[in-house]
RNA sequence: GGAGAGGUGGCAGAGUGGCCGAUUGCGGCGGCUUGCUAAGCCGUUGUAGGCCUUACCGGCUUACCCUGGGUUCGAAUCCCAGCCUCUCCGCCA
């Protein structure tokens, strides 16, 4: 969420912002509530300043008389403080509600631009690789070697559901490990988050909870939901903290869970668009000096993890409508997979996002600025590790055999054990 | 799941209907004292919203004593519900 104050007073730039970023919101309307709040905030401070005027004078030693009209006084400002306080409520609710529609800031160098094919393409890592064979995609191979159950999946929770098998589990867990490593070893404090989290949490981070387009599952009567993304958990781990030492950079392990509503007709074979999977988040609490250049740190995290895994990548910088509401600026990594449309695809493995402070203003996360009094909202920002399956889908159509084998990269042979999956 | 105790400012800990945004101690900050240190003394010290003023400083006001309801002219204080913590018992991966 922005803040409201500098929404008010600076009308134009934000309109500009939703335009941009293909998000509706109707300013107007938005300054008529905040007046209309004002107006409503310094009414009800008058009536409990005239009620608590009231209560003082009374006392226990009075004549029954004035005792009587002071309470009658006393009940005749309740009833309208009651009104006020009652018609502050629905339009705090109904403005507030605008306003977390109005996406973040957008970063400067951001590329403006309105669908996919706007996104900047920063980089390039290594190149496709050539087969003397036809490529199989990960469906196949994972089938081929008994490493994913796609049927069991379905049979036992529904389409887009999904048993890996043998191999294919000490697959996840050394993917997991060796990031966890890798975080570890950029100073990143490891966790393994909870699962399900407050539904207030997840409208936090930017969430929202219920609905039709809702991305998340949520658990009947409980007030919690399935987490998208350890963002959530992370990013609520330090709610309503004053911190002392940033940055903060934490690590967390935790499954994923997405409803995927309204992803229809996208390119969404076998793992690559489901329903639940792991991953490995990076999180981190920065001042607003540090989040820029943390971002790009967040980013050369995430070219050395699938670099180790000697998969050829390339870096995108997201354009105006592809940020999403909290995002300020946000680069995917795209792994190349050979076995996506018909002769192999680019396809998102990871995202680093810099959210600024949209995230910590609803959240109530502030840190001490040494040199001025008071405090201020740190900036958040999110990147991927590793997302177990998709990762899986890079490492199976890159590093497979013409017999149908997969060869396991080297950086990841000390945590499988093993250095290659066999046809059975 | 059952029984008890409790949740107050950065921390400790008073406060059982109006004099309480809250005694006091510790800590923090500023100053005095001091050859240095220790000690002592004086002052100061929460967050957020609204209005006004504004280059800056600031002024007025409201809210916040776990959360949400209620009683009352008036609630940290009384009542109800919930959450959390601690102790004991039971159950369990």
């Amino acid at each position: 969420m922005l803040d409201l104050k500098y929404v008010l007073s600076n009308l134009e730039e934000i309109g500009k912002n939703c335009a941009n970023r293909r998000a509706r919101c109707d300013l107007a309307a938005l300054g008529a509530l905040a007046s209309k709040r004002s107006m409503l905030i310094a009414k009800s401070d008058e009536l409990r300043r005239r009620q608590k005027e009231v209560g003082k004078s009374g006392g226990p030693a009075i004549p029954e008389e004035r005792k009587a009209m002071l309470k009658e006084e006393g009940r005749r400002l309740r009833d309208e403080l009651a009104s006020a306080a009652a018609e502050l409520e629905s339009v705090e609710s109904s403005l507030f509600g605008m306003l977390r529609t109005i996406p973040n800031l957008t970063h400067p160098a951001a590329p403006v631009g309105g669908s996919e094919e706007d996104n900047r393409v920063v980089r390039q890592s290594g190149n496709p690789p050539r087969f003397s064979f036809k490529p199989r995609d990960h469906v196949e191979i994972g089938t081929m070697l008994d490493i994913i159950d796609f049927d069991s999946g379905t049979r036992v929770s529904g389409k887009n559901f999904y048993f890996l098998k043998n191999q294919g589990v000490i697959l996840e867990l050394a993917l997991v490990r060796f990031a966890l490593d890798a975080l570890s070893s950029e100073g990143f404090e490891l966790c393994s988050t909870p699962d399900l989290a407050k539904d207030e949490i997840l409208d936090g981070i930017g969430f929202s909870p219920r609905g039709p387009e809702t991305q998340v599952f949520s658990v009947e009567g409980m007030g919690l939901s399935l987490i998208g993304t350890a963002e959530i958990t992370l990013g609520g781990m330090l709610s309503d903290r004053i911190l002392q030492k940033l940055p903060v950079k934490l690590g967390g392990l935790s499954h994923c869970f997405r409803t995927e509503a309204g992803a229809y007709g996208k390119a969404s074979k076998g793992l690559y668009r489901v329903h639940q999977f792991t991953k490995v988040e990076m999180f981190v609490y920065a001042s607003p000096e540090q989040s820029d250049s943390i971002l790009e740190d967040l980013v050369a995290i995430e070219e050395r993890i699938f670099g180790s895994l000697e998969i050829p990548y390339r870096i995108v910088d997201c354009c105006t409508a592809e940020l999403g509401g909290p995002a300020y600026r946000k680069y995917d990594m795209e792994a190349w997979m050979p076995g996506r449309g018909s002769e192999g695809e680019w396809g998102e493995v990871t995202s680093a996002s810099n959210c600024t402070n949209y995230q910590a203003r609803r959240l109530k996360i502030r840190f001490k600025d040494p040199g001025d009094k008071g405090t201020r909202f740190v900036h958040t920002l999110n990147g991927t590790a590793v997302a177990v399956s998709r990762a899986i889908i890079a490492v199976l159509e890159n590093h497979q055999r013409e017999d149908g084998s997969v060869s396991i990269p080297a950086a990841l042979r000390p945590y499988t054990g093993f250095d290659s999956i066999p046809h059975r």
